[in-house]
DNA sequence: CACCTCAAACAAATGGCGTTTGTTTATTAT
DNA sequence: ATAATAAACAAACGCCATTTGTTTGAGGTG
């Protein structure tokens, strides 16, 4: 085939179909990408510059599905649980996605919203410049390490010894099922009780650091 | 080259060599490390099922290095620093191998240590049973984030517009330079006064999820 | 309309990867 | 002494991402 009428491919087409694949569980590979597509491979290279654009392009896909509407009028610890949880879900969604990006700097653009939010929320309720900007990425390692916890399969704690401390959590536990959920929220609402905390003690968190 | 008198490889010569590479900046390749140890790719087959294992085998060997000796006599909140610090001492001190290390399960058994350490002192603090699991998980997702964090370089926020609530804060902000280990320290030390002010109240944390 | 240029497909080849197979030879165990 | 195992090598395999060169349809300019 040369040079079709109508564009079989088009870079919306390929980055949905890789996001696809990735879903399925299958590893993103641009061969097995073409043969979805019904395409030669090096075909795809008309569109995309290569496979770390591909992830690129991923990461800004989702980060615009997931774009974040804010419902207004909400006190800034609403806004930071919606969002934080928006990110969270936004990994959930797409488990096998998260180890791709994670092995690649972010250049995509979309990824920001996420950050914007916070930044206003932050602002609005008194946290100081540099304190505020602390305060985003924190809460950003902690999102990502909580969606990292979806991508592996449950990683089956073995304790040393069924009468250590851990083999003795474990032994008592009773619903082990959805505890990545559960400890996700748990972290959230800790991190934001303690902001709240010391807002309401107007501390400044400057002062508390070693 | 036949057998040799006495072997010229050992899983741990592997393993080390793996990791300085790493550290070097270098990917991961089984034959790129085969040159390195001046000995035929095949050759790391007698001694390592595969490159998977490989990976497994770097995450013990990390973990080993970094095993914890928590200082005797100290509160809970102090172990529960010292150990998630240690954490993220390990992962800061070799930051190309943390993207290996999630791109897979871990089974390696010498990851636990950090767990057990945990687990006692949070039972000791007073934590009920599967409180104290999800606090572990949620520790351990925050100090995982925090340590990708290091593994791609500065990331660099670039704001929607330079008059958006993140640019204001971007515009005033002095010190980017080492963001990541002051957000850090800032996490952890909201999630431990969190604790501690529920512990205080004798608040079972069960009582307040949705 | 004829002509040139660009765009988008293909086919084929390249170099690197992780891994497997078969062979040789030194060490260890029977 | 003989058999079994261990540890190296050489060579090949299939897969991967990517590059090069070619074909041909589409769009614009004279």
């Amino acid at each position: 085939m040369s040079r079709p009428r109508v564009p079989l491919l088009s870079v919306e087409r390929i980055t949905g179909e890789a996001i696809t694949m990735l879903d399925e569980g299958k590893p993103l590979g641009i061969n097995q990408l073409a043969k979805r597509l019904s395409v030669n491979p090096s075909s795809l290279y008309n569109h995309i510059s290569g496979r770390d654009e591909l992830i690129e392009l991923i990461r800004g896909k989702l980060a615009e599905d997931f774009h974040i509407a804010v419902p207004p009028g909400q006190n800034w610890d609403d806004v930071v649980r919606y969002v934080v949880r928006s990110q969270r879900a936004m990994f959930a969604a797409h488990p096998h996605v998260l180890p791709l990006l994670v092995s690649q700097t972010a250049t995509d653009t979309r990824v920001i919203s996420y950050y914007e939010e916070l930044a206003a929320a932050l602002t609005r309720a008194g946290f100081a410049g540099e304190d505020a900007l602390e305060i985003i990425a924190a809460l950003d390692a902690f999102a990502l390490g909580a969606g990292l916890d979806l991508s592996a399969p449950p990683e089956a704690w073995h304790p040393s010894s069924p009468d250590s401390a851990l083999g003795r959590l474990l032994a008592t536990s009773s619903s082990p099922d959805n505890r990545s959920e559960r400890a996700f929220e748990l972290g959230l609402t800790l991190i934001v009780e303690a902001l709240a905390a010391r807002l309401a003690g107007s501390q400044r968190i400057s002062d508390s650091l070693p």
